[in-house]
RNA sequence: GGGCGGUUAGCUCAGCUGGUCAGAGCACCUCGCUUACACCGAGGGUGUCGGGGGUUCGAGUCCCUCACCGCCCACCA
């Protein structure tokens, strides 16, 4: 039944898939017209028929036959946390898939092989507890259907779930090789866990035995340690009298030790009271007796060093039976261990005669009991943490029974030697001490879950008791101890931890236990990516498990992303009605905005807070890139023709000026910065320099700059034909670099541009590019030149001249700054609103200026913005605070210098520093204040 | 009880190995429909970088300490 469903799920997958490409196959957009583009970036016009050209042309699979790996590069395989099948998608998948797809993106591009496995979790707790209230709305109860019919419609349920969740994952993009999508019921997973725990059970770290587990009343189960979530709680605190024997008939006396309690019903499972050791008060009572209450039992004083002798009256209730602590005194005291519980959380008959009660009515009975007696000594108050069921929040009770446990201890060394060996290594690294701490305190694994829903034990007992774990499908032939027939065997009727088989995931995937040349191929994976709060649930049992069963570690790194949470900070939970559906999100503002909003400004393993302005962000960096890309296809030179320009060619290097210089080192700079913040994990930071370099480099100066080279009819039109080819070499780089975080707009922009030689169809399978120099003496003029610009404009705006207004400037430009001027006077006269300009070689010549002329000191350039006198006279005010500036910075530089121990002291790159601003602040002084009169 | 994060402009956050690091986006204010974009452009203000010590020639940046917020782990009944 597993594998007949999921081999659908994907057969149907593949068939939307195709009759989408038909209907995309029509629409010239989603093919994208090369030179031309729609007026706006309207998502929901291309993502799908973007996705389905993937889709066709194969680029998902890492054997498929559009990706072109370079095979000198090793595999990238990328490990996903498979998200439960119980539902839509919330925002924290969208922000691992993004993530991930970002990684795998990245890595196809720079040519590895790359795989990325997609999968679904069966989630056995969480998805019977959300069936059982789909069941329940229908009329139904687990009894009702029995476990074959509740399984039939459980399946039911999660074919229709599956659908919907597979088609999210591909509106946000999600790259990964569809045709390997698997699920933890499915057969292969099925036969891995079958296989696996046989192989733990015949190697010791399997077994069965009774201890204390964690009891869910309200699932019927046990659950592992970390599904016991501690709420605090103000509970009470009951002193209660027990009574002594007397030593010599051993009847019950007057002499009392009062023991401190929160939990009165499990008195009737008390086996000793204990003490401190050196608790000088009870000293002589240790080794009497004392006669639990009702069930007239009598049982020892011990001393045992856990207890607290400050906490309550320093003496203690032991219940085995029903409280970790005193499950472990009963060890180490031999005490018998009485279970008072149901498993619907009501007392048994060895409650007497409170058993059928539920637990909180038999405290109350048995309070008033002990009232009646007069063996309450006192009550208040308490302060406490209550376990409880991280499902259904019921309380949780600890219960001995019957279970199959996995011994971690030696699993637990192994995981951490990997990753103090740094084989495995932890992103971010203060994950590692969370890492060691839990796993150095770990407990053994309590794997057996009295569900329905998961992957049976492969255990089966016959009537003698003897145990025979298998890892046929079909169950032993026969009892493997005494040999009685199959047919006389029963099979455990508990399932496995739903984690038991994720932990399995990154082998049992790729074929496990076969030796598959998948597993030879891409086991161990290269990263892991998840959140931090699945850290123990899933990473630490897929280490423990991967390297016992494969003998290797199943990653090399994992990293940890933080949670999204809402505008407040607070977690999303549909009960507070905080949650955002990714979905609506791609609606309003595309999937690329989703993604640029999940990654911008974060952190590894730091939490985030999600909010609609930064879906805006991302929506308009999309349209920004669009409408500059729309700009630089429709500002192509006559010269350039369509066919010509249906191939990018590298511009002329010799008609090259300091503009294009200048673009081409900045898209160098830019690679080398996105690069860098990859090589950290840093996405947040990759998608934040791509920000502002296209937008605030590219757009603001890039373009502003080659428009007005572009439109200069005095220029030789080979050098204008270098600008534009140098504007779509910089839109080229940019596309492939936002690709990976990005990559529906993108894919849809870079369809349209002109492809080199030797490119691919598709931005998908394109390669990375390669920063080449930064050319800095170009960015050094080219910024004065801004500088210049800004200076200009800011006084304009000061003093509120319209910046539609044409004034003539008087420029002083030095001697090296005059190649620069005369490449740039065209720009300077555009972007500043100035003209005619009035170049000077000589400073002295600005004195000439109007009187009232404003003061524009930028960098090397100095000039006189000639305007009105009443504006002249309002920027004296911005003259005058800018001195004040100048004059302030000057000074503390001064003071810096003047001091010895500086000088002495600071390495002299520092020194030579401040003295070049010394110099530098001075002159912009004196420039001021000539400026000023 | 241990541990880990966080505390930087009104809001969300960048600030790597200490020295042009006091920044970005949003919001806000003033202009502007200049032949890519109003999902835009130009310009602008705002911060004793949580408090207090210390190391250093020099500290959001390192150390100590305190405060508050959040999270994780934990056997105080």
């Amino acid at each position: 039944m597993a594998d007949g469903t999921t081999t659908d799920a994907t057969t149907d997958a593949t068939t939307d898939a195709t009759a989408a490409t038909d209907k995309a196959a029509g629409d010239p957009a989603a093919r994208g017209a090369r030179g031309e583009l729609p007026k706006a970036w309207v998502p929901a016009d291309h993502e799908a028929g973007l996705y389905e050209r993937w889709l066709t042309a194969d680029v998902f699979a890492p054997d498929g036959k559009g990706t072109n790996p370079d095979p000198s590069l090793p595999p990238f395989v990328i490990i996903q946390p498979p998200p439960n099948i119980t539902g839509a998608l919330h925002l924290g998948h969208a922000l691992t898939f993004t993530l991930e797809d970002t990684m795998i993106r990245h890595a196809r591009m720079l040519g590895h092989e790359t795989l990325w496995l997609p999968g679904l979790d069966h989630a056995s707790i969480a998805a019977q507890y959300v069936l059982d209230r789909i069941i329940a709305a229908e009329g139904e109860t687990r009894e009702s259907l029995g476990r074959e019919r509740y399984l039939e419609r459980m399946w039911r349920f999660i074919n229709e779930t599956r659908e919907v969740m597979l088609a999210q994952e591909r509106r946000l993009g999600v790259s990964a090789d569809w045709g390997r999508l698997r699920f933890t019921m499915d057969e292969g997973s099925a036969r891995a866990v079958r296989v696996s725990f046989k192989r733990f059970y015949e190697d010791g770290l399997a077994y069965r035995a009774e201890g204390l587990i964690n009891w869910c009343p309200g699932c019927r189960t046990s659950v592992s340690d970390l599904e016991v979530i501690p709420k605090p709680e103000t509970g009470t605190l009951w002193s209660i009298r027990y009574h002594l024997l007397d030593e010599a008939t051993g009847e019950p006396t007057d002499e009392t030790i009062t023991v401190a309690t929160t939990r009165p019903e499990t008195i009737l499972g008390d086996t000793a009271v204990a003490v401190h050791p050196e608790d000088a008060r009870y000293e002589g009572l240790v080794g009497r007796k004392v006669r639990i209450p009702f069930v007239e039992r009598d049982v020892p004083v011990i001393a045992d060093g856990i207890v607290d002798r400050e906490f309550g009256t320093g003496a203690v209730k032991v219940t085995p039976g029903h409280d970790k602590n005193d499950y472990e005194i009963g060890q180490r005291h031999g005490l018998p261990s009485i279970s008072v519980m149901n498993d619907d959380a009501s007392l048994n008959d060895a409650a007497d005669r409170y058993a059928g009660l539920d637990r909180f009515e038999a405290r109350r009975r048995i309070l008033d009991d002990l009232r009646a007696r007069g063996d309450v000594a006192g009550e208040r108050p308490h302060e406490m943490l209550i376990g409880r069921c991280q499902r259904s929040d019921d309380v949780i009770e600890p219960r001995l029974k019957t279970q199959w446990f996995i011994r971690v201890r030696p699993l637990a060394e192994a995981s951490l030697a990997a990753t103090r060996s740094g084989e495995t290594r932890i992103v971010p690294a203060r994950f590692e001490k969370v890492w060691e701490h839990w796993l150095t305190n770990l407990h053994d694994w309590n794997v057996s879950r009295q569900l329905w829903w998961g992957h049976r034990i492969p255990a089966w007992y016959c009537p003698d008791g003897h145990v025979t774990v298998s890892d046929e499908a079909g169950g032993p032939p026969a009892c493997e101890v005494c040999g009685r027939a199959a047919a006389e065997l029963t099979q455990d009727p508990d399932i496995f931890d739903t984690w038991y088989s994720s932990g399995l995931w990154p082998f049992s995937t790729l074929g496990w236990p076969d030796r598959t040349e998948d597993l030879r191929r891409y086991y161990p994976g290269t990263i892991m990516e998840t959140g931090y709060d699945i850290i123990f649930f899933w990473v630490a049992r897929m280490m423990m498990t991967g390297i016992h069963l494969m003998d290797a570690v199943p990653f090399h790194t994992v990293y940890l992303h933080g949670l999204v949470k809402d505008p407040y900070g607070q977690r999303m939970s549909k009960t507070k009605g905080n949650v955002v559906d990714p979905l609506e999100a791609i609606d309003t503002a595309g999937a690329d905005a989703l993604r640029f909003a999940l990654l911008n400004g974060t952190s590894p393993g730091n939490d985030q807070k999600f909010s609609p302005e930064r879906l805006e962000d991302g929506r308009n960096f999309a349209n920004k890139l669009w409408n500059a890309t729309r700009f630089v296809l429709g500002a192509r030179p006559s010269s350039i023709d369509a066919a010509d320009a249906g191939t990018r060619r590298a511009p002329d290097e010799a008609r090259l000026g300091p503009t294009e210089r200048w673009i081409r080192s900045r898209a160098a700079a830019t690679i080398a910065a996105v690069d860098r913040a990859f090589a950290d994990h840093n996405y947040g930071e990759a998608s934040r320099a791509l920000y502002d370099a296209i937008w605030a480099e590219f757009c603001d100066w890039g373009v502003e700059l080659a428009k007005v080279r572009l439109a200069d009819e005095a220029l030789d039109p080979a050098e204008r034909d270098a600008t534009w080819w140098t504007l779509v070499e910089a839109l080229d780089t940019y596309l492939r670099l936002l690709h990976p975080v990005m990559p529906f707009v993108t894919e849809a922009l870079w369809n349209s541009l002109p492809h080199a030689e030797g490119d691919p169809e598709l931005l998908i399978v394109a390669r990375w590019p390669k920063a080449g120099p930064v050319d800095a003496a170009t960015e050094r003029s080219v910024g004065q030149v801004i500088e210049l610009i800004r200076s200009i404009r800011n006084a304009r705006a000061t003093v509120g001249i319209a910046p539609s207004e044409w004034l003539p400037l008087d420029l002083f430009v030095p001697g090296r700054q005059a190649a620069s001027f005369d490449a740039f006077r065209p720009a300077i006269e555009r972007l500043a609103r100035v003209r005619p300009i009035h170049p000077h070689a000589d400073r002295a010549a600005l004195e000439h200026a109007p009187v009232g002329s404003l003061g524009i000191i930028a960098g090397e350039f100095e000039g006189r913005l000639h305007a009105r006198a009443e504006a002249a006279e309002a920027d004296r005010a911005r003259i005058g605070k800018e001195l004040a500036q100048a004059e302030a910075a000057l000074a503390s530089t001064r003071t810096r210098l003047a001091d010895a121990t500086f000088l002495a002291k600071a390495p002299a790159h520092i020194v030579e520093g401040a003295r070049a601003r010394e110099a530098e602040l001075a002159e912009k002084v004196e420039k001021l204040r000539a400026s000023l009169g």
